[in-house]
DNA sequence: ACGCGACTAAACACTC
DNA sequence: GGAGTGTTTAGTCGCG
């Protein structure tokens, strides 16, 4: 099921570079081992951890790192069978996060020998002073120091190709400040200064590029590696030009077009930006052009910041309280591991650099047990879809629309993430189109506003124009609820809310099957969008009224069944007592079908949001009246 | 297996 | 003629 997911995640979305290109790019290593693999010709004769062997200690981690996340223990081939490519790459993402660290680390030690090496052979370089043996060992630990400067360079490009670390918009060259701070550049500037410091004889290296104190910030910023040449140009006197290879590598990966995380499909991907660009090089120019260091670029990336840190700190909230849930619903315990553990290690990377395509992508697996309970012939998938909540990019429609959360609260709550991130919302287009003409005064809008709505409302819908254009108009001609009205300036398309009610019967029920997917289904859209809500619940209490998060988030967060809230939510108000209330226990033991009813019958036989009145005792208002309670003027 | 809804792509017609 | 709009058909997919 995942798998034909991933595929038809791909094939459906013409745009959908996340998952592919982070699935292609990950089997090898993430890119770098090409490089890696040729620096083992390097041989280094210090007999210290050579660069080959860090790669190969990098590459082992990825298993390691893959059994740490899976409950069970899967092969990462298996992994790649069974996950989809956005699932990949959020598991590969918190690999990665892990790999850093334990790579920097590494490189911390290294360098600590290295510079106590160093230290020991100045001592004896003044009792020899410019023998030549000494200087060959000295151009060694050098060598060895930018070797490893360089994996790790490569490594943080690697990295930041997949989007885990990402580069601070229109800044092309500036260092990666905000990685885990083991080997961070001052230290590393300190490290070289000493040693450079203590070695003036090296002038002659220098000019051959082995400009160390240039290097070291270099060594740090990936983006760098472009601006100044590195010390690869230039084999090395003893003939070892091992550097060449990654650092040749890395620079190919910086010249790969799309290779920038801002970048993709042509278009400059910063929020808000939809300019096309036709090469990288092209977007390079207007990316410090458009997005330059200035007020409100850095305004941008605080408010990105922020939303990754609120959904940080949200995750782990909601993990908490998943384990509560859980917990309470006897189910078994998820995973020892704490949820945020991973996380964390994802967020020390990402906190305060990521895009919005990073988003919680690293997310723990709160329903890998759950499921189990509740679906046991799913045992098998619901470890996969555990692995990641926040698939970015195309999601699968169909789940989406099944699950996905009210329209206009989930929008309400989430429209600034929407807004700016390059997820495809988990509505309809019918549902959309709704939205869009009834947050209208006059109800009524021209298929330009239609369109202007969606593209203001949803990064999305920023890019692949004609795609999701076409599939606009097609809906408003489809559906009979979408009703043209000749104007005095042309025509408007209206909403006939009976004809959209009738559109389409419920089908969800309180079935198990909704429970499983409700559940299993976390990895992908429909939970994606719920676990969103979820996550909007206190993820942008600066963007939404406090007020309207308990309420309306709370049944934003769990109304399923139906893409908006008119269909799901009317029947309560107007029946409270319509659709038995439900404890999780006995949800999830008895599931309760709630009687499917033709359109006619909406008013009392609407499937309830079960698990909304199951766990939280809200009165949910009437569609009409949580439209009107939400901040509409946020939305626009 | 089948039907249905949703989505995508495309062709075509019409209007400005 | 081209762009925008509107309609329709066909194919695919996920799901019940």
């Amino acid at each position: 099921m995942m798998v034909e997911s991933a595929s038809e995640t791909i094939r459906s979305a013409p745009s959908g570079q996340n998952g592919v290109s982070s699935l292609s790019n990950q089997p090898d290593g993430g890119g770098g081992g090409g490089g890696g693999r040729e620096g083992a010709a390097s041989g280094d004769s210090n007999g210290e951890l050579s660069p080959v062997e860090l790669l190969h200690f990098q590459q082992q981690q990825v298993p390691v790192s893959v059994a740490m996340m899976s409950p069970q223990m899967i092969t990462p081939q298996q992994m790649q069978q069974i996950l989809s490519p956005p699932q990949l790459q959020a598991l590969l993402q918190q690999q990665q996060a892990i790999m850093l660290q334990q790579l920097q680390e590494y490189y911390k030690k290294q360098q600590e020998q290295l510079h106590l090496q160093l230290l020991t052979q100045q001592q004896a370089g003044k009792q020899q002073p410019k023998e030549q043996p000494l200087g060959n060992k000295q151009l060694a630990f050098q060598q060895q120091l930018l070797q490893m400067q360089q994996l790790q360079q490569q490594h943080l490009l690697n990295l930041q190709r997949q989007g885990l670390v990402s580069l601070p918009p229109g800044q092309g060259t500036v260092p990666l400040q905000t990685l885990p701070q083991a080997v961070c550049p001052s230290d590393l500037q300190q490290l070289w200064k000493e040693v450079t410091a203590a070695q003036p004889v090296e002038d002659s290296i220098k000019q051959e590029g082995l400009d160390l104190t240039t290097n070291t910030s270099n060594s740090t910023s990936f983006s760098a590696a472009k601006v100044s040449p590195p010390i690869s140009h230039h084999p090395l006197p003893n003939g070892q030009s091992t550097m060449h290879t990654p650092r040749r590598d890395s620079s190919s990966h910086e010249e790969t077009p799309g290779s920038h995380p801002l970048y993709g499909h042509g278009e400059c991907k910063w929020p808000g930006c939809e300019t096309l660009c036709e090469d990288l090089g092209q977007f390079v120019k207007h990316l410090n052009t458009e997005h330059a260091l200035d007020d409100r670029s850095t305004a941008q990336c605080r408010v990105q910041m922020q939303v990754v840190q609120q959904l940080e700190i949200q995750l782990a909230k909601e993990s908490e309280r998943l384990q509560a849930m859980m917990a309470h619903l006897h189910m078994r315990p998820s995973e020892p591991k704490p949820f945020s553990q991973p996380l964390n290690l994802v967020s020390s990377a990402t906190l305060s650099k990521s895009t919005s395509d990073t988003f919680p992508d690293g997310l723990p697996h709160p329903p890998t047990s759950a499921t189990a309970p509740i679906t046991p012939l799913r045992q098998g998938p619901s470890v996969i879809s555990s692995s990641t909540l926040h698939s970015v990019g195309p999601i699968r429609r169909r789940n989406s629309e099944k699950f996905c959360t009210p329209i206009s609260s989930e929008l309400a709550q989430n429209h600034e993430f929407y807004k700016n991130a390059d997820v495809r919302p988990p509505f309809t287009y019918a549902s959309l189109i709704r939205q869009a003409i009834l947050e209208t005064p006059d109800r009524q809008l021209t298929l330009n506003e239609i369109y202007n709505w969606f593209t203001r409302m949803f990064a999305y819908f920023r890019r692949n124009t004609a795609t999701w254009k076409n599939a606009v108009r097609h809906n408003l001609s489809l559906h009979k609820c979408f009703v043209r009205v000749e104007n005095v300036k042309g025509a408007v398309w209206t909403v006939d809310e009976h004809e959209y009610q009738k559109r389409r019967p419920p089908k969800m029920t309180g079935s198990p099957t909704l429970v499983k997917n409700m559940i299993s289904g976390l990895g992908y859209g429909a939970l994606n969008a719920s676990y969103q809500a979820a996550l909007a619940e206190s993820s942008f209490p600066l963007l939404n009224s406090p007020t309207m998060i308990n309420t309306s988030s709370a049944s934003g967060m769990l109304h399923v069944g139906h893409d908006d809230v008119s269909s799901t939510v009317e029947q309560v108000n107007s029946n409270g007592s319509s659709s038995p209330r439900l404890s999780p226990q006995q949800y999830s033991s008895h599931p309760v079908h709630v009687k499917e009813e033709p359109a006619e019958a909406e008013d009392d036989s609407r499937p309830v949001s079960l698990l909304a009145t199951a766990t939280q005792n809200v009165t949910i208002p009437d569609d009409r009246d949580l439209e009107e309670e939400l901040p509409v003027e946020d939305l626009s």
